[in-house]
Parts: structure tokens; C-alpha cells; sequence
DNA sequence: TTGAAAGCGCTAACAG
DNA sequence: CTGTTAGCGCTTTCAA
């Protein structure tokens, strides 16, 4: 591989004029076109790790993802790695499995100048801990976010979303809706546990606890969840779960204790991921941009990288509700 | 930050004592000692641009996945991670949505010296391309690959396992089973399809040309395939198709013209995906070490790294068939 | 418009 | 066992 002082040679010129051709800086068009052609004849690439430590950057993201394996995710990751690559930047793959040791390893490649910012999604770190790397970094958060660390997030309006699903199965006839709800740790399960209650309330509905339950992110879960709602003597006649795994769940264990969905139960879920459109029946959801919230964390960070002392200036997206099968009025 | 130097001073050492120190290197413990207290004191980290330079090298793998929202490519990638973080290795995530122009991008990284080497999944480049890269740099083909360029390759044996999923049908009393494959153009396809063709045989079954067709990867391929399989006059009783999504989306279109799986129609799949599990029915399929490839891919492309002499060893692991509810006996 | 030269932070050869 | 020093490839003053 050919390094910037041979190009020089070959076009007869210092190494600072190639440095400039390769920079756009002032340089005359005969001299360019010079150099040029030597990088051409030589095929040359410049080494990034000299340029880099120079300019004591990476020109890299660490995407902290939480589950790579969960689709949800892996859509905010096709936005976050199109924006970066469109402004020279490279994405560091970070699955954290929500484990704290990870991220902390993780987080160590901020120091080690392997990155020059951080998108998390989910962080399961201390948010104490996230807030002294957000005062010394730039950090993004995406989706799950804390509002009190003072470092700028991506998010739909989980509140009005979980409204406008509940209020879809009121709308439909039904009065007993559960809520498959996640950790209530996370800020996005509080919001969209208020949602629902919102609607509820709006249509003069009780809130019963019992149809309130509070699961992992799991298939697994969901079933579990489901199985636990069906045992019920009072059952509900429709689910809404905060995500579209759990809610596929609910409809595996639904169909396997015999009933019908919509007919004998209507389910709804959340985050449309391409597989609630393949089940049978299709699954109601709420779709979140999910493409575009990551387009957004990667150009915000970038920003952020680029001009340290920006302004926090938070960005909320659209969503939508999405009828499909499993809603179907009965 | 601190540097080195910074270190090397408060301890009262030279940096390259340090730097020993730093890489376990020859020092005395009490000097040892004094740098650590020194390090600790300072919080300090090495810068790894500095180092990276120095060395010539970034301990960066890139990876490049077809499609990040694949979740067949995930768990493959979790393996490689893994895998890369345990030996002091990154991933530069590179999903190239088989776009020739997208790869070629990704490859320059491996001229720039942002990454040390490549584990390619199923590469949409002109294999004399990838050839040429395979001399200069380290690279290794994941699942996907073509015998003829000398680069190592990781997968399962296609022909075994598609062999024993089109027995399965054929052993529950299946006559008449379709294939929906992908492009030939794939290794893999042709591979599958030679097994399917290799257990009819043995059962004296002719092959039916019209009940073998090609199909993207998509769920929505899966869903057209079978449409056309239904439609014809003899219709099959079985559906043998190289990806679970293909299955799945067969599954749909089933359902949707009121067939009963596997009652009418037995479905076999490949890949065991998370959502081959989550069905209804659920589908048989075949597993794929997924986790287990994705390590070994890692591994074999460090070894290369560090000694790029190494002599191309491939490596074929096992799978296995996985009989669910959509081919219990009819 | 161009070149000379310093230096980013680190490692490793060499000398002691 | 430890220190001195050159230099990885690049960018960026500074001076011409």
C-alpha cells in the first residue's frame, strides 16, 4: 500500500500538497490534477489510522443495541448505519443483551478513542453512570430514554399511541382489555400503561389490576402472560401488548387453548415489525418510524460530534395505528 | 485525557516502561507497581488510534450481512461478535442489502486500514472480485460461499440436510412435494436442491419440474411461490422451501385459501429461526448452527490475521432436522 | 500556491 | 530491567 509521501514523490510535490488535494484545500488546478493522477497510478487509498490519530477521531458510532436478534431493532439500525455512512461515518456493532458488564466495556471505547459518540437504545447502566458519559461524550438515546440526564432523545409519543390502541378496541365494542405491559422500569411501559388507562378512563372504564401484568420482552413471556390472563374467572376480551413479540405470543397461546382471534379475543401490538404482517390472523399494531428515528439519532449524534456544546433539542416522532386481522370487528 | 506521557511522569518511569507495562511486557513489580497506581490514579486509557497506527493495524472485523433485518444473519452475527470481543477484536457493521455498490464501499475500509479482514455471508460482488480481495486480505465465507476462489469457508453440508428434510415428507407418506428454493445462483440453492432430488430418487420418485421453482428471499416470494403451486392442476402435498421465511410466508398463503396445515399440506422449512417456533403450526425446519458458525468464522478469520500464511481449512458443522407441527403425521 | 517541519499517542529496536 | 529515540501516516501551522 502506497502512503501519502510516495504519491508525493510520484507528483512531484510535498506531502502537504496531496494532503490538501485530498482535503479540498487551495490548490491550483494543474498541481491538482498532478496529484491526482499519481493517486490514480498508484491506487492510492489514505490510511485512515494516521489520518485519524491526527485528527483524534474514529469517525465511529457505537450503536448500542440491546438484542440484535430482536427485529424491533435491527430496522433503527439500517436508518442509524445509512445517515452515518452518508456523513463518513462507521458503525461499531455493540449487543449489549441488557447486560451492564457489556455496556461498561462498551462505554471504555469512548476513552479509547475508537468512538467519537454513542446511540443507546435501551440502556440498562446505571443512569447516573449514562449521565457522567453524556457530559463528557456525545450521546444519543433512541427510543427508551430518560428525560432527566439532560442528554437529547428520539421517541415517538408513547402515551397517545397506547391511547389510540386502547381506543381502538373500545371503539370496536370491547369493555375488558387487558394491558401485556413490560417492565415498568423502563419509561416507554409507564407511557403507554398511562395511554391506556387514559382511554379507559375516556370511555368511563374501570381499570381492573388484574388485567394489568407486567412481563419480559419475550415470545415466551407473552405467552406466559397470556396463559396467566386466560386463567382468569373474569378473562378479557382483548390484549393490547406493549410489543408485537409479546403480542404474537398472546395469539400463539390464544390459538393453542382453542380460541379465536379476533372472534373470542382481540389482540393489538406495538412497533409493527415486519413479522406481525406474516401471522395468522395479521396482527393490529402501532407502527413506529423506525428508520427514520434511527436516520435521526445517527445525524443528532453527529451533530453533537461535530459541535460539542449544541444545544439538547429532543425529536418527537409520528406513529400510526395499523388495523389489521386481529382487531377485525366482531 | 491523559496520555502516556502523562503516566510515564506521574510514575516517575519512561513511557516505553509504561508501554511495557501496558502490554505485559518485561518490568519489575515494583515498577509495575508504581505505573499501575499511576494509571489507576489518572484513570487513564490508552489512546487506540496511537496505537493502531503504530501497529498498523485497527483489530476492527467487518461483517457484512445482506440483510441486517434477517433474522437467520443475526444470530450468526452474535456468534462473531462474541467471538471477535473475547480475541480484542470490533465489528464494523456493513449491511450491504446485496447491493454490489454498498460492498464495494465496505471492501475500500480493508484498503484504508480501518478493518484487518472480512467474513462475508453471502456476497453480491463478482466472485473473481472477491477472489482478488481474498489474496490481499484476510477473508472468510460464512454460510454462502463458492469453493473455487480459495477463501475458507464456514456452513453446514446443504445437501445432507436437505436430503433429510425431503425424506422427512417423504418417510409420513408425502408423493408429490415441491421445492420453493432461491436463486440458483446461490451455492446453497444449488446444494438443497440436489438433496431434494437425491432423497426422491431413493424413493423412486420422479422429479417434477413444475413443482420446483425459484423464488426471491422475501416472505412475499414465499406467499407467490405457493400461490403458484396451488393454482396448478396437480397440486403437491407437501412444500419443502429453503428458508423459514419462505415457509412462512407459503404457510400464509395457504391458510389464506382455507387449507389446513399440515392436514392438507406439509411445510418444511430451513434455518430454524426464533419465529419458526412461534407459528401456527409451528414449523419443522432445519437447524443451523448459527451462533456456533458465527463463532468459528471469527476465529478462523483472527488466526488469518495474525498469520496470513495460514493454510485454508474449511469447516463444515452439523445440523439437524427439527419436526414440528407443520408435518406431524396426516 | 506550495513546502518544511512539528507532532498526534503509541510501540519497539537498541543501548546501557 | 529501563530509558532514549525513531517513526507509523497523516494534517496543519508557519514561512516563503
Amino acid at each position: 500500500m502506497p502512503t501519502i509521501e510516495e504519491v508525493a514523490k510520484a507528483a512531484g510535490v510535498s506531502v502537504a500538497t496531496v494532503s490538501r488535494v485530498l482535503n479540498n484545500g487551495q490548490v491550483s488546478p494543474k498541481t491538482r490534477i498532478l496529484v491526482e493522477n499519481a493517486i490514480r497510478e498508484l491506487n492510492y487509498e489514505p490510511n485512515m489510522l494516521g489520518r485519524n490519530l491526527r485528527r483524534s477521531e474514529s469517525r465511529m458510532i457505537l450503536t448500542m443495541i440491546p438484542n440484535i436478534s430482536n427485529p424491533f431493532y435491527s430496522v433503527i439500525v439500517e436508518g442509524i448505519e445509512d445517515a452515518a455512512r452518508k456523513n463518513g461515518y462507521n458503525i461499531l456493532l455493540c449487543n449489549t443483551e441488557a447486560d451492564v458488564e457489556r455496556e461498561k466495556i462498551y462505554l471504555d471505547l469512548l476513552k479509547q478513542k475508537l468512538a467519537d459518540g454513542i446511540i443507546t437504545m435501551e440502556p440498562a447502566i446505571d443512569i447516573d453512570v449514562l449521565k457522567e458519559v453524556g457530559k463528557r461524550y456525545p450521546v444519543v438515546q433512541c427510543c427508551e430514554y430518560s428525560e432527566k440526564i439532560n442528554i437529547p432523545y428520539i421517541a415517538i409519543d408513547n402515551v397517545t399511541a397506547a391511547y389510540k390502541a386502547t381506543k381502538h378496541l373500545l371503539t370496536i365494542g370491547h369493555k375488558k382489555i387487558a394491558l401485556i405491559n413490560s417492565d415498568e422500569k423502563f419509561m416507554y411501559a409507564r407511557q403507554r400503561k398511562e395511554g391506556y388507562i387514559k382511554a379507559l378512563q375516556e370511555f368511563d372504564i374501570p381499570v381492573n389490576e388484574d388485567w394489568i401484568v407486567n412481563a419480559g420482552l419475550s415470545f415466551e413471556s407473552g405467552q406466559r402472560m397470556m396463559k396467566y390472563l386466560l386463567s382468569l374467572k373474569d378473562k378479557p376480551s382483548a390484549v393490547f401488548a406493549v410489543s408485537d413479540i409479546l403480542a404474537i405470543g398472546a395469539l400463539k397461546t390464544i390459538k393453542d387453548e382453542g380460541l379465536k382471534v379476533p372472534q373470542d379475543i382481540g389482540v393489538v401490538g406495538f412497533d409493527n415489525i415486519q413479522f406481525a404482517n406474516m401471522m395468522n390472523p395479521t396482527l393490529t399494531t402501532i407502527e413506529q418510524p423506525r428508520y427514520q428515528m434511527g436516520v435521526e439519532a445517527a445525524e443528532m449524534l453527529i451533530k453533537r460530534i461535530k459541535d460539542k456544546k449544541q444545544k439538547v433539542e429532543n425529536v418527537i416522532l409520528d406513529h400510526q395505528l395499523i388495523i389489521r386481522e386481529s382487531t377485525m370487528e366482531y
